[in-house]
Parts: structure tokens; sequence; C-alpha cells
RNA sequence: GCCUGAGUGGCGAAAUAGGUAGACGCACAGGACUUAAAAUCCUGCGGGAGUCAAAUCCCGUGCCGGUUCAAGUCCGGCCUUAGGCACCA
């Protein structure tokens, strides 16, 4: 047993006085690699099991990048705006700011307790005023290239929390936190005008090394469709409207078209008689929240216009609808309508009678809508073309007849920017008049002011109202009001990589040569759950900063895994409720930071989700122990070669470290444990291999690596010490077992030279006596040997 | 409903250019050391048949089928489960 809490706190304080991980930004002579973690929000609950996990795995691969000779880069910094804190300041009355910073020393003390290798000279705060001051700095340049717009739109409110939400934090129309009701509301709001990034975004995703799965949500939630518009008239007026559709090779079984019930054009072309049946509709619909509308999902609703459209391919009249299962949001908020071979459209026509013409064969009408591909019929021209060819024909078709032209959507909608909070970037924009004027850079940070009473103000605006002197500013001569809205969490996590690089600087984001050099990131590890959130955000900010030439680099992150969650002992969520917590600190104080790294990094493939074993941290303790008491022993450690040994340690320096740069870290520590029972079991360790073996482990092991180390003569940290070289040949034995088969069964072993030709690994296998047995008396119809592995011996 | 992963011992998991399934660890069992316990060390450990013990044999990677000399791995069809999207025309 070694004395872990006595070795661990020697070591902390060592780097931290010698300022072992320090960066030196400027040193362009080594290479450079950046390992980045999702930095934290500093919440009152300190850190849990989840979060060690994450940031061990970057550690391990920027504790082996320095020992390889790179320029690491390896921050920590905090996520520092959100809600608890401003819930905390409305309950007290005190500043956001005091919580928050004594929450940030809570986290930074623990995880300088686990050992992790940050540069804490590079430290930053997303609430801090040098920061944010680049935030809003960004906030206006996006708003003077038009792309930041107040706007009056439908927005997700939450009554409760008295803010807009985004559609990432509303989840089955609740409140991603608190799981408040949330509801459609007419709003001025600030926008950001990500959609105008979408193809950008989405080719991007070609060129990054993200997780598969990661990469298809972003696609799903940018949604591209590639579609026509296509131009129908109003029968009898002057009037004409625009579908978007993907299938307009269907057009001909178009038998009907619908407007979503907010469409502009709904009243003027609402006949006399239809008119109280339509303003009812519109009147229920509209009292709808998102959430009614995904819960009615089943039955559709709608009523008809009492006017007739033009098919532009046939002339026919068809029949105008409004129904809100077309969305005024998507496309042009009006279809066309081909029950035929549409889910949605055949329900509809079913429900309210209206005539369903397939123009597709294949399919049967009586069970539901056909989607398949398939000839067309009915359609005129297009009869017996494919889907490919049809749509290809049409296409030209309307753009020939100046009806209809091609066009691609993106279900990607704007990126609500403003929440009428207090603990957030203010927005540096006056309004003076009708007009929107952004602060000049040398009017920034514009700082957030004291406040007697954090709650919202009324009527659901910003606390910031309250702040009566603040509001008032002077601009060209005239009185202004400042904007009053703070920005969302996501503002400040969208650059913070950035900041990283050049922490300090006063008069850029970031040094732009510092930038070059550094960009982009090598490896970027936090949960799946910022799948779309800040993983969509950051790229956006990055593409437009990369646009205006202020960031070197298209995409920030060049690779990206996720750690999986850590469950309780049963299985399930770590929560409160269920009392199966585990708590780091209790960790470290009962086993020690060495010993926690090593089983959380042991337990399965970094991305899965996996229990907590209470045993198998044990299990890992016990592994370290059993490599301390290796050192201890001076009995065992010798100048001294040993042949039995050679291979292994050549095989575990080649598996580790490909290991650790692949992230499979539990594969890593299973082949250090396998060489650690073989030094057991030779009763002796070679010197030379007893200092290489540390500099293995010490990634994940750093303080029982660097206690060692300096019981072996190292006089200084091993944190830069060579990492060790393995030599191919070495790694593999001069014999293998070669396996033999009859037909395909294992009917013998034999330990053979590796250089055997196919010849005689034939004649040997057939010389095995088990082999003979099952020979005897067939037919041999053929041997199958393969160099090195096995033989197989087909008989009949 | 659609998209994307994942299903391997009592448990966490290894192994994919197709070539000994279960490395490593946990738990468990037996033994050594000890007055005793803890710690440590050694041995065993998928199921079944067989044996004093072994040799040896049969079955086994969610289910059904296929390709192949050979399938956890490839192909087709299902089931379960996790995550994402959800009237996106």
């Amino acid at each position: 047993m070694y004395n872990f809490s006595e070795i661990e706190a020697k070591w902390q304080k060592y780097w931290e006085e010698k300022e072992t991980f320090k960066t030196d930004v400027w040193d362009f002579d080594k290479p450079k690699y950046y390992a980045l973690d999702m930095f934290p929000y500093p919440s009152g609950q300190g850190l849990h099991v989840g979060h060690p996990e994450g940031y061990t795995a970057t550690d391990i691969v920027s504790r082996m990048k320095r020992m390889q000779g790179y320029n690491v880069l390896h921050p920590m910094g905090w996520d520092a705006f959100g809600l608890p804190a401003e819930q905390y300041a409305i309950k007290t009355g005190n500043h956001p700011e005091g919580f928050t910073k004594s929450n940030i020393e809570t986290f930074k003390k623990q995880l300088k307790m686990l050992g992790l290798s940050f540069d804490w000279s590079k430290e930053i705060s997303t609430a801090d005023p040098a920061y944010y001051k680049w935030t809003q700095w960004i906030f206006i340049e996006l708003f003077k290239d038009g792309y930041a717009r107040l706007v009056d739109m439908p927005v997700n409110w939450c009554e409760e929390l008295g803010t807009v939400l985004a559609n990432d934090e509303v989840i089955d129309g609740k409140s991603e936190r608190g799981g408040f009701p949330v509801v459609r509301k007419n709003m001025k709001q600030w926008v950001i005008d990500i959609p105008s990034y979408a193809e950008k975004l989405l080719s991007g995703l070609e060129d990054i090394d993200f997780p598969e799965s990661t990469k298809e949500i972003q696609k799903n939630w940018i949604g591209k469709s590639i579609g026509a518009l296509v131009d129908f008239k109003v029968k009898g007026i002057d009037e004409k409207f625009t579908v978007f559709t993907t299938r307009c090779d269907t057009l001909f079984g178009a038998t009907y078209t619908v407007l979503s019930p907010e469409h502009p054009l709904v009243s003027k072309i609402t006949t006399e008689d239809k008119k109280e049946e339509v303003e009812a509709y519109k009147e229920y619909c509209s009292h709808k929240s998102d959430l009614e509308r995904t819960e009615l999902n089943k039955e559709k609703t709608g009523v008809f216009t009492g006017s007739y459209a033009i098919n532009p391919v046939n002339g026919k009249e068809i029949p105008i609808w409004i129904a809100d299962y077309v969305l005024s949001s998507y496309g042009t908020g009006a279809i066309m309508a081909v029950p035929a071979h549409d889910e949605r459209d055949f329900e509809f026509a079913r429900k309210f009678g209206l005539e369903i013409l397939p123009v597709l064969e294949g399919g049967d009408l009586e069970k539901g809508a056909y989607t398949e591909d398939g000839l067309h019929i009915n359609s005129a021209f297009l009869n017996g073309l494919n889907k490919e060819e049809a749509l290809e024909k049409m296409f030209a078709w309307l753009e020939e007849k100046k009806i209809g032209r091609k066009k691609t959507n993106y279900r990607l909608r704007e990126w609500i920017f403003a929440r009428q909070r207090y603990w957030g970037e203010p927005i540096p924009i006056v309004h003076l008049e009708d007009q929107l004027i952004a602060l000049e850079e040398k009017e920034l940070p514009l700082i957030l002011p004291s406040l007697d009473d954090y709650s919202p103000s009324k009527n659901g605006n910003s606390p910031l109202e309250k702040a009566t002197e603040w509001l008032k500013v002077e601009k060209d001569g005239k009185m202004g009001k400042r904007e009053t809205s703070t920005m969302p969490g996501s503002a400040g996590s969208s650059w913070y990589f950035l900041r990283y690089i050049d922490p300090n600087n006063d008069t850029c984001l970031a040094d732009k040569k510092l930038l070059e050099h550094w960009l982009p990131v090598d490896l970027y590890v936090g949960g799946p759950e910022h799948a779309v959130g800040h993983l969509l955000y950051s790229r956006f900010w990055n593409q437009y900063l990369y646009d205006k030439g202020l960031v070197p680099v298209k995409e920030p992150f060049k690779k990206l895994r996720h750690q999986g969650m850590i469950l309780g002992a049963n299985g399930e969520k770590m929560s409160k409720s269920k009392g199966n917590v585990v708590n780091p600190d209790d960790m470290v104080k009962e086993y020690g930071a060495d010993a926690l790294r090593v089983y959380e990094m042991f337990m399965g493939p970094l991305e899965a989700s996996k229990p907590w074993d209470p045993k198998g941290i044990e299990g890992s303790k016990r592994f370290l122990d059993r490599v301390f008491r290796l050192y201890i022993e001076e009995t065992k450690i010798k100048e001294e070669e040993n042949k039995n040994l050679e291979r292994i340690y050549h095989q575990t320096v080649k598996k580790v470290t490909e290991d650790y740069e692949t992230l499979n870290f539990n594969t890593a520590i299973s082949q250090m444990m396998i060489f650690i029972n073989a030094v057991y079991k030779e009763e002796v360790f070679p010197k030379n291999y007893a200092k290489e073996f540390l500099k293995l482990l010490n990634p994940i092991a750093p303080h029982i690596t660097e206690e060692l180390w300096q019981k072996l003569g190292g006089e200084t940290t091993i944190s830069y010490e060579p990492w060790p070289s393995y030599i191919e040949e070495k790694t593999k034995a001069s014999t293998y077992e070669m396996i033999v088969q009859v037909n395909g069964k294992v009917r013998g072993k034999m330990e053979v030279d590796v250089n055997i030709s196919i010849e005689k690994m034939q004649e040997l296998a057939l010389s095995i006596e088990n082999v003979k047995e099952y020979i005897k008396g067939k037919e041999i119809v053929k041997i199958i040997p393969i160099q090195g592995k096995i033989v197989n011996i087909v008989i009949k």
C-alpha cells in the first residue's frame, strides 16, 4: 500500500510551483498539439464522476504528446453564465458574480486534485468582462454584416422562466431546464441568421473527424431538401401562391392544395360563405401550442376556403384548404397535396373525402399512400418514366413555362439570440428612435450593471429594465435606450477555444499569428448532448470569422470524441433521488486520484455508457499497489537484460502508444497489466524497462509515476522525458501456436517456428495424432494453410 | 413512423483486410502465509458430457436464414435496447 494522499499532494504542489504545464504559445519550434475539453458550467453541485472521464482522456493524450516532443496547449475555463446563478441572485439579492466565483474556486480545487495537467495561466471565464468584451465585439460584427437582426417572430416563450428559449432548449414542448411549459408567442427578437450558413455547415462535416452519429444528428438538424417551387393561380381572381415540393414529378396527382392557417393569402381567397368557418379555424390554431400540435398529430384538421387553384400542368381546378399540418415556418407555407403518394395528404384526403389520383404504378390505395418509386401513369408527358427521369423532365418543363424553379430548403431555423435574463452578456446595441446603433469597440465591454433586485421585470421584460441610469445613453446628441436582453449561454461558449490561445489580449480576439499556429483544435472531448447546440453554433461562429479572415481554419475541431455517461451501479442514471451518486472527492480520498483515473479509463470504451462498479476501482488501486511494490523492493530492479520480458515489453510500448493515440485507454491499461504480471512472474525487473514503463503509465497515473521516477533517480519531472520507442521486430515471437482444423473445427495445436513454409505447416499438421484420428479413412478434399496462423483440412 | 449506434460468461469487457471466442479486470471457489483476520501470493473459473485427474467430445457471441474450407466479424430478414428527429411537403 502506498501513501497516495501524501504523494499526490506533493506532486500537485510541485507542478504548480514549477509551472510544469505552462505552455509558451509563442514557441513555434516544436510541433503543436491542442487538446481541448468542453468547459464546465460551474454549478453549485461541484464535479460529478462524469467530469473526470472526459478530462482524463484529453489529459492522457496531452501528457503523451508532451513526451513525444509536442508543444501542448491544454487549457481549462468556465462557461460561467447560467440560470442557477441567476436564480440564486433573485433569491438572495446578491450579485450572481460572487456565487459564480466561489463555485469556480470549488471546481478548480477539485480539478487540481485529479492531477489534470491544465495550464491554468490560460484560464478564462465567459462572465469575465475582459472575455465578454470580445463576445460582444463578435456580435457587433454579426450585426453590421446583417447576420444579427431584431425581428418580430413567433418564439418559444416560457412563462415560468420568464424568457424565450432556443429550439434546442425546448424538449417535448417543455423547457430543457426545469421542464416548464413553453408556448408560441410573437415577440421582437434578436436572431442570428445561421440558416444562411446551412450549406457550409453541412459540407464542412465531410472534412472533420466527428463520430458518425453526431454528424448524422447535425445533418438531420440542418435538414437539407432539394425540390421545386411551383406557382398556382387562384381561380377567378388575380392572385397566385407558391408551393414547395420535393416531388414535382407527381404534380399530375395534385388534387387539392393546402395553405397554412397563417398564410397571408387566406383572408383574400376565402369565400363569403366560408368566412366564419375559416376564421374560427384560424382562431383555434393560434391557441394551440407546439405541444398540443404534436400531441394532436394523430388526427388531421382543416377547412375548405371555398376557392380553387389551377393545377399548372393540366389546368384542373382543385380546392384550396387550410390546415395546420402545413407549417408556416417551412418552405412557402403552402403545399400541393398528392394524396396517392404522400401519407399525410392521404390521411387528410380520406378524412375530408377529397380525390385521390394515382400517378405512379404499384401500391395499393386501399391500404395507404404509395411513397416508393414507380413508373408514372396519368401524367401526360411523364408517363412511363421513373422518379429520377420524371423529376428532371418536370424541372425543365416548369422552368421553360416559367411557373416553377429548383429550390433547396433547410430545416435549420434562425438562432434566437436574446434572453430576458440578467446573468448573460449585455447586447451592445442602443435603440435610438427607430434606429439600432451598435456600440463602438472603444465602448466595450458593456458591463452588466448591479441591481437591487434581479427578478424579471413586468411583462416578461429583462431585469435590466430596472437599471434606469444604465439604460440611458447619448448617441449623436440624442438620448437613446440600451437593449436590455442578454445573450444566451451558447454565445460565450461558441468561441472560447480561440481565446485560450491568447487569453489576455486586449486589442483583438487573439493574435492572428497565434491562431494560425494553434488552430485547429486537434482533439476535442465532451458529452454527446452538445451534438447540435454548442457543436453547431461554435462551428458557425468559426466559419463566419473564417469568412471575415479573422480565423485561419474553416472547421475549428479536427477530431471530436464523446465520453459516455457513467451510470449508477444498478445501470440507471445517477441521481440524488436514487441515492446512487458517486462523488469523485470521496473516491480521491479513499483510493487516490491515480486509481480513480485508471478505473474510469479501464471501465470500457470512452464513448460507451458504463455502470459504476464500486469494486472495480479497488481493482485499479490494486494494480497501482502492485506497480508500486515492484519499485520499492530493491531486489527486483536490476541492471540486467531479461530475454523473457523483451518481447512483451516491446509489445506493450507499441500497444500503449497506439491505444493512447486512438483513445482506447481500456485496452492500453490491460496491456500494462499483462506486462506487470509478467514482471512478477520473472521476479526480476530490468532497470531500463522499469524506467520506460513509468513513462507509459504516467499519462494515466501521473502522481505515482512521478514519485517512482524520482525513486529511480530522476531529478525533475517525468513529464518531458522522451516517450519510449519499440522495435517492431522485437514485438514478434520466434514461434507460434499453429492451429489445425478439420472441417473448420480445431483438432490440434502445435508450437512451430514462425518462418516455416506452408508446405511444412501442412506436413506437421498431418502428423498430429488427434488430427490423424479424424482423417483416418476419409478422403482429403483440400488443405488450406494460412501462413503463420492456421491449417484447415477439408475431408469428405 | 424515420435516421444512427449497440446486443458476447455471474458482471465491466477483449478479439473485425473472416482464421484458437471470452485477453485484462471484478465477483466467486480452493490453497499458501498468519494464533487469527486484513493485506499479499498461487490455482481454478462459459454451459454440458467424460475422467481419480486428464485426454477428448458436444453446445455457445440477440433470433431465423445465407455466403465460405472457415462467420462474433460479411449478406438478407426479424427482435430488443439506447440516442436523435418528428406533420419539414
